[in-house]
RNA sequence: UCCUCGGUAGCUCAAUUGGCAGAGCAUGCGGCUGUUAACCGCAGGGUUGUAGGUUCAAGUCCUACCCGGGGAGCCA
């Protein structure tokens, strides 16, 4: 391995490196090839003259075929034409290996193309530049948790129950039992906040909907933070303190991929600053109602309604109090009008609508057994969460942030099976 | 499950009223010393998703089925 990356070739300006990588393009002529290098922290184009290498060297550049793996050798130039701002000389290439036929050109390609050839399309330049903000996101989430004092806990995939009772679970036989995979590590964060009092879980969740949309995977990964003695308000202002941090640091550090390489427009992302406007959810009602929607009090937004909300804004906003009836179980009512819950969406702009769902706990143990009878749900798997309320019962908050709805919006993508690095959808799970 | 759109070359797509199945990219060969999804010339490449039907003639019309996209419901 080569101490020498493409994203920091700037500081060997003048100098013989040797750089390992994949040919990502190539184009020339009979004297002067051009050939377009990427080693995964960035691309190169390296420039191969006939004249300088001779006819063996040159012969060998000019049959290299796309992706094959390289070690290139040669001086690096600061040149106004290169994108990065610097090229690469090349004095030698080592074919490390070929790579014959590969599918994916650079010319457009189908959905259900590129999906089959996930595997490959991982290294083409968006797919890189997204998969780079992910995991941007991800270290900017944590760091927003741990700086703020909260704990990482790990909370379980087997499960043997459902979370909130309503949406499609995965079945899996465990030693003869039934168990399901999660839908959600809440619960658990909520024993684990009678523990540490601030506390967060970040994994893969499962739900087997069989949902065909833009906005939906049958596998995605969310973050739930759950904070002892917090109550509505105070997860809606730690939500928006969250996405301003986030967003920041994702401004920081990708502006030209999401500018150049995703062609992401970030100005509307320089205005997500605290506060975001707070909507209950009878205003909610009332403002898609003036814009002509048929809809009734007590229902919940449509993938419409929530766009045409988010467009009237020019920042993330919160939808607060929705009816008690359409929430789960779990949610505390709202001490003001018992028909209302203390729950709260935050709706990401320019149509992206929902990427966080949570809200303050019911903690009243016989509120909490009655709701639990209503919506039919076995008593006995729910006993443990319920000793939460016997001992020492305490008002607390929390909520979940689903990654990639927050990263499709960060990108500006059309569909979140591009912002997860092999998307679980009902009609596929290869590769 | 329902609504809706689609399936033609390795890939992206075209094919008029039912009348010889085509183009770009990719691939191969040739040309070009500054290309930016390079360009120019030539060549190879097809069981039009499957099965049946109508017709002198079906990519095109009809029936059934298979596969997929978008959306609804559900949610992050």
């Amino acid at each position: 391995m080569k101490d020498t990356s493409i994203a920091g070739i700037g500081e060997f300006s003048g100098k013989t490196v040797t750089l390992e990588g994949w040919l990502y393009n190539r184009r020339g002529s009979k004297k002067l090839q051009f050939l377009q290098i990427r080693d995964g922290s960035g691309t190169i184009q390296a420039v191969v003259a006939l004249a300088d290498v001779g006819e063996e060297l040159f012969e060998l550049a000019s049959g290299l075929n796309q992706e094959a793996s390289l070690r290139v050798t040669g001086e690096v130039k600061p040149d106004d034409r290169a994108p990065s701002g610097f090229e690469m000389l090349v004095s030698g290439i080592e074919l490390v290996a070929d790579s014959v036929d590969y599918p994916i050109s650079p010319k457009d390609h189908g959905v259900d193309f590129l999906l089959e050839n996930r595997h490959l399309w991982l290294r083409s330049s968006k797919q890189h530049a997204l998969m780079r903000i992910r995991g941007t996101l991800i270290s900017a989430l944590r760091e927003f948790f741990d700086k703020e004092g909260y704990l990482l806990v790990d909370a379980p995939i087997f499960t043997p129950s459902s979370v909130e009772g309503t949406t499609t679970l995965f079945e899996v036989e465990y030693f003869g039992d039934k168990a399901y995979l999660t839908q959600s590590g809440q619960l658990y964060m909520e024993a684990a906040a009678a523990a540490h009092g601030k506390v967060y879980c970040f994994g893969p969740t499962f739900r087997a909907e069989k949902s065909k949309t833009r906005r939906h995977l049958t596998e995605f990964w969310m973050l739930e933070p759950e904070i002892a003695f917090a109550n509505l308000d105070d997860v809606m202002e730690i939500q928006e303190q969250m996405l301003e941090f986030v967003t920041a640091k994702v401004l920081a550090k990708h502006r030209d991929e999401l500018e150049r390489v995703l062609e992401r427009d970030c100005t509307p992302l320089e205005k997500v600053k605290a506060p975001f406007p707070r909507v209950h959810y009878d205003e909610a009602i009332a403002m898609l109602k003036e814009k002509g929607q048929d809809l009734e009090w007590g229902g919940d937004f449509g993938g419409e309604d929530e766009t045409i909300l988010t467009k009237a804004f020019d920042r993330p906003i919160f939808v607060h109090r929705f009816p008690a009836a359409i929430k789960a179980f779990y949610m505390a009512p709202d001490p003001e009008d018992l028909k209302y819950s203390l729950s709260v969406d935050c709706l990401a702009p320019e149509g992206y609508g929902e990427i966080i769902g949570g809200g303050q706990r019911a903690d009243n143990l016989e509120y909490l057994q009655e709701r639990i009878a209503e919506h039919n749900l076995p008593s006995g798997p729910y006993e443990w969460y319920l000793d939460l309320r016997r001992y020492g019962s305490f008002p607390h908050a929390g909520f979940g942030i689903g990654i990639e709805r927050t990263l499709a919006w960060l990108t500006g993508r059309q569909h979140i099976r591009e912002c997860i690095p092999f998307p679980r959808l009902m009609h596929r799970i290869q590769p």
